[in-house]
This record gives structure tokens, sequence and C-alpha cells, in this order.
DNA sequence: TGGCTCTGCGCC
DNA sequence: AAAGGGCGCAGAGCCA
């Protein structure tokens, strides 16, 4: 059995009895905590103890060995040789208590000393710049690859250029079961560079990226597509491990056995060196591809086959970018302004504190002890509600505060023109962002443009989704799916009377179930009457009730306990709730949540009983959380231990489920709308449960589209095993140049 | 000055 | 003691 010297910190040796069940019996451990001064210390240390192999979990250590201002998170899964010994670099020994999957990891980078044989052998890192004289050679070697993985190298951030790119060319001899590999870096210096390098992308052969939209929006820019994007370890890994982090560095310790952190690399000013760097990124991407194909499960290919294809509509969506309307922007802003230059006045004169900025939270924090409210941990919403409910004065100041930030929010995230180019909001989509398998949303790689999928939605006084507008000779639409996750929800757990209510079109599904949550008559809160067209319309008469009734269902659908209720709905609601449903005046704000998650339970008896327990059974019994389209999670946490752990498994199903539907609609729409009609046709980005476009004008019948396109029916087996069919209804708006003023297609007029 | 963490808050 | 899921970004404040 190995023997390995565990170097840790005095503050790990706290948690060493989590060790103990991970490495019993696999390996054995001599440890030491006492400080080194020296790097040879160690090695001494460990051969005196008779080990062969050096682990560490402190950072002074790692500095010592490779100098000061190196980071231990960088290095996890790093290991280095000094004087004939490897050490390997881990995670603080507390992480196995405090991160879900750290056990995972421990037995993971411990794997690399008690079976090395397993772990796949890579050849020395070795590149060569470009040489012009080269280029027959390296065509030969590229184009006769198995796989090639490509990197570019980006300029400053304003420039948007490719500096560099670099190619690796692994070739597998399966008769031998091995594989040769080179690498080239190409700097973007010469028009003949760049030649070869779109020769290089437009070979047949299979390509590889990490997080290859990134490179190929510039390569895009370039004129340089790449042929045969096949595979993408970044998404690849997402797929395997969702819950796990997806950088390079990242994904190399888990898969290299032996491999040094060399991110930091990337800083230098010295040029052979950043191409080495750039080298060294293409010959990880490389290894960790080949690592991957020699572990990687069904499940995880099947995920891969359902997310790394939603990337070529994201690509194309991110290219397009929304036109954005500058005077609307430069209004909105000036609104804005404006009030926040009146409310700060007030405010300060009321504090009587010129300087005060409410931004601040140590300053409200200030702010919130002379009003008699230090008890009251932080400055946020939440706080102000309890601090507003305290006094009158108080709830003044308050609202002061809530309006003044809301303002500055708006301006600073949404209303700057510095974020436009070529006119444009530009977004980037990320389908391997969430654990969900959702997408997730940030600015653009072109350091430019907005987080699209969390515009604000248009209020009384401002609404930024004007600034949101059309090509010329387009409409906008955009298409969304109605109440999709707690349709999912109502299928997944085989609530028969969630499904009722969902699939009951002549009743409004909110105003439902405040009939059922509050025993009051349906008629008294939403009224509903056939149209001609055999469609319901429901007026709702009491949005006080129905409101409440859409709290309550969406905070129980996420096991919201009842004083985080309490916070979310604020005091006000809860005292108007206690009021409006009858309860005993003296009762509890606390209690007056816990009645209505009661009834919500009461309700949908399913859905937190044998639901949840289904949810964590899973994921307790096989580790893994597995969808009907075939989507799986791997899950390193424990439901029945961490209340956290429990909610987002059960979170997880509907979540996953309406993303997955999603995505396959999004996939469809690119391709039997877009492609066939680019003329005619933009895609705009995916928003959770809704597909934003553009459409020209005169062609509703590809807005129509779309909502076909999204209303995919799904088969789902529910709690009990048994199988229904559902699709969830889509709501489509359009016919306007503006986001903010779409017109629902309930009142088009037929187009001639 | 730049880099980092924390707090707060926008969306579904 | 208390425990709502999933994201990303701006500003404040602190440190080097």
């Amino acid at each position: 059995m190995k023997s390995v010297y565990f170097h840790v910190t005095e503050e790990d040796t706290k948690y060493l009895s989590f060790l103990k069940p991970i490495l019993n019996g696999k390996c054995t451990v001599r440890l030491g905590n006492t400080p080194l001064t020296l790097g040879l210390e160690l090695i001494l240390r460990a051969k005196e103890a008779g080990c062969t192999a050096i682990a560490t979990s402190c950072e002074t250590t790692l500095q010592m060995f490779l100098g000061k201002g190196k980071k231990l998170d960088d290095y996890e899964g790093s290991m280095i040789e000094r004087h004939g010994m490897e050490i390997l670099f881990v995670p603080p020994v507390k992480q196995l208590l405090t991160i879900p999957y750290m056990r995972h990891l421990y037995e993971r980078y411990f794997d690399k000393y008690i079976h090395p044989e397993r772990w796949l052998t890579i050849p020395k890192f070795e590149w060569e710049l470009f040489d012009p004289s080269q280029v027959d050679r390296w065509m030969d070697i590229l184009s006769s690859a198995s796989f090639v993985s490509c990197d570019i190298e980006t300029g400053p951030e304003g420039d948007r250029v490719i500096t560099c790119i670099g190619f690796t060319a692994v070739r597998i001899d399966a008769a031998s079961n091995s594989f040769t590999v080179a690498t080239i870096v190409v700097p973007f210096t010469d028009l003949f560079n760049l030649v070869f390098v779109s020769n290089v992308l437009s070979l047949p052969v299979p390509k590889v990226f990490q997080n290859g939209k990134y490179d190929n929006a510039y390569l895009l820019r370039y004129n340089m597509p790449t042929i045969n994007y096949a595979f993408d370890t970044m998404y690849m890994f997402h797929c395997w491990y969702s819950e796990l982090p997806k950088t390079l560095d990242f994904i190399t310790g888990y898969l290299l056995r032996k491999w040094e952190f060399w991110k930091d690399e990337s800083k230098t000013t010295d040029l052979l060196q950043y191409y080495e760097y750039n080298a060294k990124d293409c010959f990880t991407t490389a290894m960790s591809l080949l690592a991957i194909f020699l572990e990687f499960p069904d499940y995880a290919i099947k995920n891969y086959l359902m997310e790394f294809p939603v990337m070529f509509p994201c690509m194309l969506t991110e290219a397009t970018g929304i036109l954005c309307d500058k005077k609307a922007m430069a209004d909105n802003a000036e609104k804005m302004e404006l009030t926040i230059a009146k409310e700060l006045h007030e405010l300060q004169q009321m504090v009587n504190a010129p300087g005060y900025n409410p931004n601040s939270p140590k300053q409200t924090g200030q702010l919130f002890h002379i009003l008699g409210c230090k008890d009251i941990k932080g400055t946020g919403k939440i706080p102000q509600d309890k601090a507003g409910a305290r006094h009158p004065l108080n709830k003044v100041i308050m609202k002061k505060i809530e309006k003044i930030r809301g303002s500055r929010k708006l301006a600073s995230s949404y209303l700057k023109e510095d974020v436009l180019w070529n006119d444009r909001i530009y977004y980037s989509l990320n389908p391997h962002g969430t654990d969900t398998g959702r997408n997730a949303s940030k600015e653009s790689q072109f350091w430019c443009g907005l987080q699209i999928q969390n515009i604000p939605r248009d209020r009384k006084d401002i609404q930024v989704k004007d600034q949101f507008i059309s090509y010329s000779g387009f409409y906008m639409g955009e298409a969304d799916g109605e109440q999709a996750e707690a349709r999912d929800t109502a299928y997944l757990s085989g609530d028969l009377k969630l499904i009722a209510a969902v699939e009951d079109h002549t009743k409004d599904f909110h105003g439902y179930n405040a009939s059922s949550f509050f025993g009051i008559p349906y008629d008294r809160i939403v009224k509903s009457y056939a149209l001609a067209n055999g469609l319901w319309k429901h007026d709702v008469l009491d949005k006080d009730i129905r409101d409440l009734s859409k709290r309550t269902n969406h905070g129980a659908n996420y096991n919201m306990g009842p004083d985080v209720m309490v916070d979310t709905m604020g005091i006000e609601n809860v005292i108007r709730a206690r009021t409006l449903l009858g309860l005993p005046q003296h009762w509890p704000l606390r209690k007056v949540c816990d009645y209505l998650l009661t009834k919500y339970a009461e309700t949908y008896p399913v859905v937190k009983g044998a639901w949840y327990d289904k949810c964590s059974a899973d994921v307790m019994g096989t580790g893994f959380l597995i969808g009907p389209t075939g989507w799986t999670r791997r899950c390193f946490g424990d439901p029945v231990k961490i209340k956290h752990d429990l909610n987002r498994y059960v979170a997880h199903p509907p979540q996953s489920l309406n993303a997955m539907v999603m995505n396959q609609a999004y996939r469809k729409v690119f391709h039997e709308i877009y492609l066939p009609n680019p003329q005619d046709f933009k895609l705009g980005p995916q928003i959770h449960d809704s597909i934003v476009f553009q459409y020209r004008i005169g062609r509703q019948d590809l807005a129509w589209k779309v909502k076909e396109c999204m209303e995919i029916p799904t088969k789902v087996k529910d709690t009990f095993g048994i199988e229904r069919t559902f699709i969830v209804p889509v709501a489509l708006k359009g016919e306007h140049t503006r986001w903010s003023k779409l017109v629902d297609a309930k009142e088009w007029k037929q187009a001639a």
C-alpha cells in the first residue's frame, strides 16, 4: 500500500476525522502539521516517516516550493516533483465539511497515488512556434490527426482581436493503443499565418475547444469558421458533473495525474512565454479530451448530445445582438438621474447627513443603528422592510433608500450607452452555465453588452425594454411558455389535483389556487368566460388574494420555510393576508405564513410528500437525478442531512425538465425557422421560459411557427410510475418594433 | 491603482 | 439557530 505523507495546516487538524472514511484501507497516511522553514524539510520528513509520496493542503508550503503569491485554490489537484518525490496539492481539509463534492475530489486526487496506473500517461509537453517553411509538414500532421485541439488568445479588451492561436494534433493509433501529440502556436501577425490558420480550421478533422463559443465568436470576425467543431471539454465536463467547476485548470487537475497549474503565466510580458502559455492551453485541452474519452459515462454522452448542439443557436444569437434605441436609453437615464438627485437630496436632509450614501451597506447600517434597529442585520430590502415596520418615520426613510437604490441599480446596470457596440446590445448565452441545464447569460465576450436574462420588466414609471428595438423591416416577437414549471411539477409529481389545476383552461391557475388554498369561491376571485373562438378569458376581480396565492405557490414549490416567507412577502402583505383570510388578529406573522404553506401542502399533498421523498431517495440511493428527457445530474449533496441540498434537489427536476424542453425548442427554431429563412428571421435570446426573436414585417407565419416549435409534447413518468404526455402552451406576442410594446397574438389582425 | 470579497438586487 | 431554487453584475470597502 502506498504511503503518503500528508502535510496539513493547524486549522486542518480539527477536521481530520473526515479523512478516515475516504483514505482508510486505500493508502497509509502519515500526518504532519508542524510548520516548515524550507521545502527540503518536507521531503526529509516524508522520507523519515517512510513515505514515498507527499500531499499537502498548506498554502505556505506550496509557496515554499513555487514562490510567494501562489494560491492553493489554483493548485488544487496539481502535482509537482522535487528531489525525486511527488508532491500533490489538495484543498483545505475543512472543505470536506463545507463543499458537497469535496469528498469526491479528495478521493479523486488521492487516487493519483492509490491507482497511478489508472491515469492517462501524458507525454512531455513540447511545442513549436509557427515557421512558414514548415507549413507543409504541419498541414500533414494536422490533417492526419484523430482530433485537433484549438485555443486562441485575445488582445486588450477594446481591440477585439486575436493575438495567436494554438493547435494540438493528437493522433491515436488504436493498434498499438498509443498516441502522438504535436503542438504549434501561430501568431496573428501576418496574412500568411492567417491563411494557414484558416486552412487548418477548414480541415474535416474533428476539433476540440475549451468553451469554444468564445474562440469561434472571434474567429468568425476573421471569417474563419471552424469545420467539425465536435468536442468541447467544458461542455463535456459539465455534462458529466454539472455541480463541479469546469474551468480548464480545474478540469486538468481532475483528469491529468501530473500537471502543474499554469494559468498565471498568461500575464507575462515576454512574447515567447505568452505563446508557450497558449500552447499549454491547447495541450491540456487535448490531453483532457483523451482523459474524458477514457472515462466518459453513457449518461454524460447522452447529456452532451442534448447540450452541445444548443451552443450553435447561442453562437448565432450572440453575434446578432439587439438594436438599441439610444434616445430611449438616454431619456430613461435622464429620468433616473433626476429621480436620484431629488430623492438623495431629500434623504440627506431628512437624516441630516449631507454626505450620506444610501448604497453603502456600512453607512446604512449606521443609520439603522441610529434609528434604533441595531439588531437587524443587513441593509437590503428585507431589513429595510423590518426597520420600516417599526416606526412611521423609519418607513419614510426606508422608502427613500429603496427608491434611490432601485433607480441607481437601473441606471448603472442597464442605462449606460458605453455598453453598446455597433448601436447594439450584445450578450452571451451559456448552455453549460447552470447545474440544472438551464442556460446562463452574461455580457458579450466582446467586452460590451448586457446579461440579457435579467433586463428589468416594464414598470409604470420606467420601461427599460423600450430601448430594445427590431432591425429595419422587422418586428420583434416573444413566445413564452405558460406556467411551465408549475406544469412540470404537476406531471413529475403526479399530483392529480395539481394536474387538474394546470390543465383547466376554463379557470385561471392562480385564481383557482387562491380558491383552493383559502376556501373562497372561485368566482369571487376571477371571472372567467368563454370567447366565441373556444378560448377562455379571465378577468381578475380580487388581485390581492390572487397575488397571495401566487407567492404561496412559488414559495411552497421551492420548499420555503415560514420565516423566509414572511421576509419575501413583506410585513404589510402578511398583515393584509391575515385580515383578508379572517385569521385571528393575534396570530404572529410567522404563523400566518405557516398557515399559508400548510394550505398548499393540503391542497397538493403529493408534491411535498411522495414527490419530495422520491427526489431525496433517488439522490441518496443512486447519486443521480434522471429527468424524463434523459438529462442526468450527478448529485454530491445530502438531501437528508442538509436542507439546502434537499431544496436544490427538489427544485432540480421541474427546472431542469423545463430547460431541456426549452433547449429542444431553441434548436428547433434555429433549424426549422432560421436556417431556411435567414433573410426573414432573426434569432434572439432564450430567457428561460421564453424565446425572443424578430421576423420580417408581414411574415407573421414565422412568428406562429416559433410557438409551434416550442409546444413540444413531453412524456413524463410520475412518482408512482404512471406515464402521461403533456404540452406547455405557449403565449405569443409580436407585431411591434419595441420589446416593451409587443401585442398579444390573440389581438393580431390577420395578415393579408 | 488594481484586485479581491461582500452586499445587494435585476430576472425566471 | 435557521434553513426558497437557478443565475451575473455594480458598487462599497479593504488590502497591497
